[in-house]
RNA sequence: GCGGGCGUGGCGGAACUGGUAGACGCGCUGGAUUCAAAAUCCAGUUCUGGUGACAGAGUGUCGGUUCGAUUCCGACCGCCCGCACCA
């Protein structure tokens, strides 16, 4: 009913029809519209973007809702807020939708979104709907396609071989997540790993810039920053050369020069180039490395997998000894992509060359000894020593710490002129080549005559085609009729378009920068990038830690290489939420049952009408294949997006798991009922703005309790501490509801106003609807937030605890400003303290001003 | 396997920079109101012993630093996240 008369007093607080009354009131204000030229501050809140998969989650409604706070609350606080949404809309489950239920990926990705958008509408968001757009637009897209070519004119693209999971039977390539125990998802057969010719993004020219501004993101959690920092894995090391049986040198990179003396064995990557020389003329090694290769590309599963090992049969002679000659293996626990794809072993020090030496039975000597530790009878046992020490066993180096061991030992090669010391990274370039046909498509054309072209900016976007057919081996967009057949940019002659796509995750690596103006003819337009970014405030799953979040940075970087922005880092503030878990319940036969096919009586859970009980197992991850899954659109449609916001914002601190329980939801209905009542049965309120004479005893006291819990939430809401705001907004209403009956009308208005501010980022629609009892015609939404006076939030009488010997034996109330003999004489002077002295004499008297008093005897 | 995190009553959690452990909510118990139920209101609720005042124990486990440790350090146990083609 918008533009409807707003009912007052209604006896029941009715959700649903208020929410959709003050949704349409916002709506018709335009009152989330994103505010431009204007002298105030700005703020930039971002959620991550959610996949178009079909409906809401829990999880989504518990992003959104921290998001929304965040934005309501700047707003109030006089910022200009920018608070879009989109979809990150390309993706394999579009591709699985199709291939199953045969429909187009374009109508079922578009369909999900409508749907989605009307569920994220029904919450109650304070969003700039007008900024909307999904990835999969082509008016998103071509501008992916301009910064491709703009990256590729940088020098950041280029083309190289990588490996891919190959499914022989189906002929097509796998995702890690389509590999189940090595084998492939849809056709069971053993998955391969195999060599494309592929589309990489230079991310490791920025390796030393990505890691050096980790440590400007102050507003970015610790662990996402170690984690980040992990990754990159710089690493100084020593890169030399063996010189092997066959007169070849082979290149090794090493962190550990130091355990040279320790060394047993060398091995190479079964996917290094000299393996594979040696493989065409050792059948054996050929099958070894075939072997190998069943792993797929995961480097968990490589890394999982049990150390094995062929003997190539040359041999590497010691760098520091010419008579010293050292087995050459091909061992599948050795990276191509890491360093050389070559190492030398030393079991002692390193897990995986110790697992691979007790296999082989390998000589595993320590070469570091643990300081305390006799160099004679210091031995290994199934655990290699990596911590510090002195050298031993180790001829000029024993003796030496690790540190002056490492120097020395890389000091003596490179004299030798056989290698020198570099740094090395973990972090590989990024492969954005994908053999999929819902995705952006890659604006690069090959020509038999000119080679790889770039396509003509005028030709942008690169639209994918109309009708895409499934039912093909291999990667429909290379299998389409006409698609890829299309003219050179160069010569005009007849040439083949990439039928690659790029990685999803470019999506999702500049989308932020594209919401500060989505009708820019170009990329971004400068003077919305520069007044907008980056984003305060980031919100988003742990699980986007390092891949998400690394792309956008290094995108930043490329971006402003190319000129779009002036800005490094994208996202000065970063938050990390929990996920939201749900117990999960079985039937007698094992499957798994909906929380809505179940019910609970006297702490037992049965099949719903019957009596048929039902395991009720551990809480996890909300998730459709556990069917431990509430959708938020039920708790709307029962209690109304405030109840599922307040519950979302309750008890769990933000960064935690947070557990989804019915009884929970029913305590945040209450209160949304219990406020409702506390504004409308308050009788006897002046008008709005009258003003209060002097006040004492229980109105000073709510006159307290309010500013109080003012200072507490905003400072609360302003540290996303989230679930400590709703604990003080509980605090006010409960100092509101039993305040006592003579307390002046002005201080209730005071102290009802106040907590009606503060719900208003959390519990929007209840808010307003309050606001108006309260005979207010303006919305929350425009309403300033209330200021805390400090001289009522401060305390006039401390309450301090009494210990002796660090057990509490009682408290005193002492002024905020009592000198420490006061205190000294008041804690000592307490019934407790003296039964537990016992007549003994005090040894000594701490008082922590303001805190406690510990008295020790 | 490697990297990162988390662990406090029956449950979710609070405790700022090492200073009264359990704020606030859920649940439960008792009472009021009601023909009854729902809703609401009042009281209680870490555990053990005690009618009680009170005493003892207690923040995953074990040990350490300190006048004092949920907080700092070491080892261990359990759970979770990421590992480059899920998003």
């Amino acid at each position: 009913m918008p533009g409807g008369v707003w009912r007052f007093g209604m006896a029941r607080y009715n959700a649903k029809e208020s929410e959709k009354y003050w949704q349409a009131e916002w709506d018709r204000r335009g009152a989330f519209r994103t505010p431009e030229d204007s002298a105030r501050p700005k703020c930039y809140v971002l959620e991550m973007f959610p996949y178009p998969s079909g409906s809401i989650h829990m999880g989504h409604a518990r992003n959104y809702t921290m998001g929304d706070v965040i934005a309501r609350f700047r707003r109030a606080q006089g910022f200009n807020v920018l608070h879009p949404m989109g979809w990150d809309a390309f993706g394999l489950p579009a591709e699985n939708a199709a291939r199953e239920k045969k429909v187009d990926p374009r109508e079922w990705t578009y369909a999900n979104i409508a749907t989605m958008r009307a569920q994220l509408k029904l919450m109650g968001l304070a969003i700039d709907w007008e900024r909307e757009f999904a990835t999969c637009d082509p008016e998103y897209y071509r501008h992916q396609q301009k910064l491709f070519l703009d990256f590729f004119e940088a020098g950041l693209v280029y083309r190289s071989e990588a490996d891919v999971n190959w499914d022989p039977v189906d002929q097509t390539v796998l995702a890690n997540e389509q590999v189940i125990d090595g084998k492939g998802w849809r056709s069971g057969a053993p998955v391969e790993r195999r060599k494309l010719s592929q589309w990489f993004f230079r991310i490791t020219s920025f390796s030393e810039e990505l890691l050096a501004g980790l440590d400007t993101l102050e507003r970015w959690p610790e662990k996402v920053r170690l984690m980040q920092k992990n990754w990159i894995g710089k690493s100084e090391g020593l890169r030399f050369s063996f010189d092997l049986s066959d007169g070849r040198a082979l290149d090794v990179f090493s962190t550990r020069p130091d355990t040279l003396f320790g060394a047993s064995f060398v091995a190479l990557s079964p996917d290094h180039p000299l393996t594979e020389e040696l493989a065409k003329k050792d059948a054996k090694l050929a099958a070894f490395v075939a072997e190998c290769r069943r792993t797929g590309t995961a480097e968990e599963a490589i890394e999982k997998a049990e150390k094995l090992g062929y003997d190539t049969g040359l041999k590497a002679v010691h760098p520091f000894d010419a008579g010293w000659e050292l087995p050459v293996v091909v061992a599948n626990f050795v990276l191509m992509g890491y360093g050389t794809g070559a190492i030398f072993g030393c079991p002692a020090h390193d897990q995986r060359d110790l697992d691979f030496a007790r296999k082989y039975k390998l000589p595993v000597l320590p070469v570091v000894v643990p300081d305390g530790a006799d160099p004679k009878t210091f031995t290994v046992g199934d655990e290699a020593y990596t911590g510090p020490g002195h050298l031993a066993n180790s001829r000029f180096l024993d003796g030496l710490e690790v540190d002056a061991a490492k120097a020395e030992a890389a000091k003596r090669i490179e004299a030798m002129g056989k290698g020198t010391r570099t740094t090395n990274y973990r972090l590989r370039d990024w492969l954005v080549s994908r053999q999929r046909p819902w995705g952006c498509p890659i604006p690069m054309v090959h020509c038999a005559k000119c080679g790889v072209v770039p396509a003509r900016e005028s030709d942008l976007p690169i639209r994918l085609p109309d009708k895409i057919a499934f039912d093909v081996r291999g990667n429909p967009l290379a299998h389409h009729p006409s698609w890829k057949h299309t003219a050179c940019p160069a010569c005009g002659g007849p040439a083949e378009r990439e039928t690659d796509t790029l990685d999803t995750f470019v999506d999702s690596s500049w989308y932020f920068a594209r919401f500060t103006d989505t009708k820019a003819e170009t990329p971004v337009s400068t003077d919305a990038v520069d007044y907008w970014l980056p984003v305060d405030q980031y919100i988003g799953g742990i699980e986007h830690a390092i891949l998400h979040l690394l792309y956008s940075r290094f995108f930043t970087r490329a971006m402003k290489k190319t000129g779009y922005v002036k800005l490094d880092e994208p996202f000065a503030g970063l938050f990390t939420q929990g996920m939201v878990c749900h117990e999960t319940y079985r039937g007698q036969n094992g499957g798994w049952l909906l929380p809505d096919e179940i019910e609970k009586r006297d702490n037992k859970a049965y099949l719903k009408g019957s009596d048929t009980e039902v395991i009720v197992g551990p809480s996890e991850k909300m998730s459709k294949s556990r069917k431990n899954v509430v959708a938020p659109e039920t708790i709307i449609e029962i209690f109304g997006a405030d109840t599922i916001r307040w519950f979302m914002l309750s008890d769990t601190p933000p960064e935690r798991d947070l557990e989804w329980t019915d009884e929970g939801a029913e305590g945040c209905w209450r209160f949304v009922q219990r406020i409702h009542r506390l504004v409308t049965e308050t009788v006897g309120l002046p008008a709005p703005g009258t003003a209060m004479g002097d006040v004492s005893g229980a109105g000073l006291e709510l006159r307290r309790a309010t500013h109080r819990a003012i200072a507490a939430v905003t400072d609360d809401l302003a540290a996303l501490r989230f679930n400590r705001a709703v604990a003080r907004v509980y605090e006010l209403a409960n100092a509101i509801g039993s305040a006592d009956a003579g307390v002046d009308g002005a201080v209730r208005r005071e102290a009802l106003e106040a907590l009606v501010l503060l719900i208003g980022p959390m519990m929007p629609h209840l808010a307003e609807s309050c606001w108006r009892t309260l005979g207010h015609q303006t919305l929350v939404a425009e309403t300033p937030w209330p200021k805390a006076d400090a001289a009522l939030v401060r305390a006039d009488v401390l309450k301090m605890g009494v210990q002796v010997n660090g057990k509490l034996r009682g408290t005193i109330e002492v002024a905020p400003d009592a000198a420490e003999d006061a205190v000294k004489a008041s804690a000592l002077a307490l019934d407790g303290v003296v039964r537990a002295l016992d007549g003994k004499t005090p040894k000594r008297v701490i008082v922590v001003p303001r805190r406690i008093v510990n008295i020790v005897a």
